[in-house]
DNA sequence: AATGAATGAGTCTTCATTCAT
DNA sequence: CATGAATGAAGACTCATTCAT
């Protein structure tokens, strides 16, 4: 297939620099992970870095727009297969807490060493996480069409409780040295969330069926 | 004498330092604030800082345990007259939003500056922050022994919703360079964090059984 | 044939490294003239440059020798004209101001850029130079064996009363942004030297107490 | 007496530094004069020299102002008493002379190291050597006003013959690694300049004689 | 002859902390 | 208790030069 080209496929340099900087951030934080540290790790010269960025910020934001970028794409093409609003708001919890299980360093420089940068960085940071909020937002614009969320739902607020409380519960398992399982938790996450936004006077209709349908 | 001293009452030095600080730090971020800075602010020289703080991690640990403290106990007289846990848990969202409204600097030090920190610190601030995750806890509790909360609640997962949720609020609002009301949005918050806990005896037709029968 | 091939007539890329040389140091500064940007200037790659110049640093040798030797060979074949020392000295001064004024970026290169260079670098403008100055000193013997000149006239100073003075000139005026024109200057410089290299057959009126009274 | 305190009365280690970073300059050149290198000379911490200085160019604008001060100060107490323009002009050409004699190696830094220099420090340069030339210009004035210069002697030129010639002079001496003394050419020099200078009309008494008779 | 991606050595400056007064 | 001058460790980044193609 003739998709844009991903990080594997081209540019091995940037590649590679950007796992290295993803394992030498995790191991040593932020502020302890030298350029010639990740240099190291990544197999090449020092000044090869600043072949591919600008400064070691901008391997910190590229690092995350580039993993951020490869996890929305794969949310986005498992949530056009579902076709409730439930559904959807499972799938996203489900492939959040999946990608951060599956790469613990990752884990760990999203959720600590990401945010200890000035707010001159963070606001980068967050330009790029609007476009995971907006899938977010997506949702639960469509669960009120479809009417299995409250009309009067706030959409900001729902995006805040839903984003705020993943984020909360993978930075305290980020803490915990990430001892259990994450992917554990999507259920009762998904559960609550549902009881917060559904309408309440017709719950009827969500059929057991409806339920079980989308589970793998 | 009525319980600790507080910090209007004694150590006016050490007290000013932490003011100087918090007031430092808001304005130009927690990197920018060197310790000559904010004594220079406290009307202190470098040095006396030393006498009242380890280091300049010292002096970010006890302003945040300071005024976390004085929170927590603000928090507890309130929740005391306080005889259903609706009402507690209204009253924790109304307090942590008023007191975040109530001062802007401090606002801006813990959600931005208070993070760009080690995970070493991130771990001490954790411990300060646990206090006030129990006040959260126990209100749930409470909630499931008034019969008010669903008895199959997670304490952890409701406890991460409620905190995850206002943090993350917070944060958007001092990003946003705090341009509304944080009151303002207490109601909406509670009503859905009570959506989502409360049983469900009006919910006639959302079974119990359909709503386990998705869980593994 | 006619003697050494100039810049023109071979090796077209050599001639352009050193056009551009002159004009990317004139525009930025002798530090901040990467080869990466003469290259470009050049419309060669960078590795192209090390096919034609040692290094960096004989890219500005090269430059001033390349045309200090047009500038030297153009005055001695205007000397060759003259009859009288007067007429020679007129003329070289002449010849120094018009070809700096006629290449400004030349003139801030060798007034300005090729100073900031280390003392090993120094001395061999300097070997460059020395040929200049013979066309001085030759000059000045030429004025005392014609009689124009003072018997007793000190070789070594009077060239370094030409030499340091046209240089402090031109170095004022490329200072000064090289708002006015050089070539105005030529007849008072001139006026100025001969008035103290001429013979004095008419000095009575400097009596002995004069001198002698303001000796410690 | 209570005049302003000079270098060696106050700031002991702003005086150590500058001494010391003459000597590192003079010695390895400006380039390779690291912070780290003066501040050992010096005895001090690195971190002290920016207690002092505000980074490293500011050592060499502060040394050669510090320098150019004390030295146009001597001129000028000497010059005091200096009742003729031409004794004046003599008195100046040999403390120029002589205290670069006295000092070889601030000579090194002044003649070579500070103008290895990029532009705007020569600037700042510059406008330290501006009261130097206006001393100069004020020996021109009073000559003119006395009668023993030339009426129409254009001060701008004469100041650059003076200054450009004394420089040339200096430099040549520095790089012949100072191997004669500067002092023995201020006859000669002094003798040139007054030949240049003189109105020529009134001369009748200026002896070949009389000028011989004070050359040592 | 020409390219240009890759190399890696080298240094100024900041600022938390100390300690003599 | 209080001071503030002095300390010194530590690291991002540039750019002249090389060499495989």
């Amino acid at each position: 297939m003739k998709g844009r080209l991903t990080l594997k496929d081209k540019r091995p340099k940037y590649k590679k620099i950007i796992e290295a900087a993803v394992k030498v951030i995790a191991e040593n934080g932020y502020h302890a992970a030298q350029v010639s540290k990740i240099a190291k790790q990544a197999g090449v010269a020092d000044g090869t870095i600043y072949l591919y960025f600008k400064n070691k910020e901008d391997i910190l934001i590229s690092l995350f727009k580039e993993k951020m970028g490869i996890h929305i794409e794969k949310i986005r093409e498992k949530l056009e297969g579902k076709r409730s609003a439930s559904e959807k708001l499972y799938t996203l919890i489900e492939s959040h807490f999946t990608q951060l299980d599956q790469d613990h360093d990752y884990a760990i420089v999203t959720q600590l060493e990401l945010r200890q940068t000035n707010r001159e960085l963070r606001l980068k940071i967050n330009q790029i996480l609007k476009e995971y909020l907006d899938v977010i937002d997506e949702i639960i614009e469509y669960g009120k069409i479809t009417g299995e969320f409250r009309a009067d739902l706030d959409k900001r607020l729902a995006r805040q409780i839903i984003f705020g409380t993943i984020d909360e519960i993978v930075t305290t398992w980020v803490m915990n040295d990430q001892k259990y399982q994450l992917i554990d938790l999507v259920e009762k996450v998904y559960e609550l969330f549902m009881n917060g936004f559904q309408k309440r006077d017709t719950q009827a209709s969500f059929s057991q069926t409806d339920v079980t349908s989308f589970q793998q």
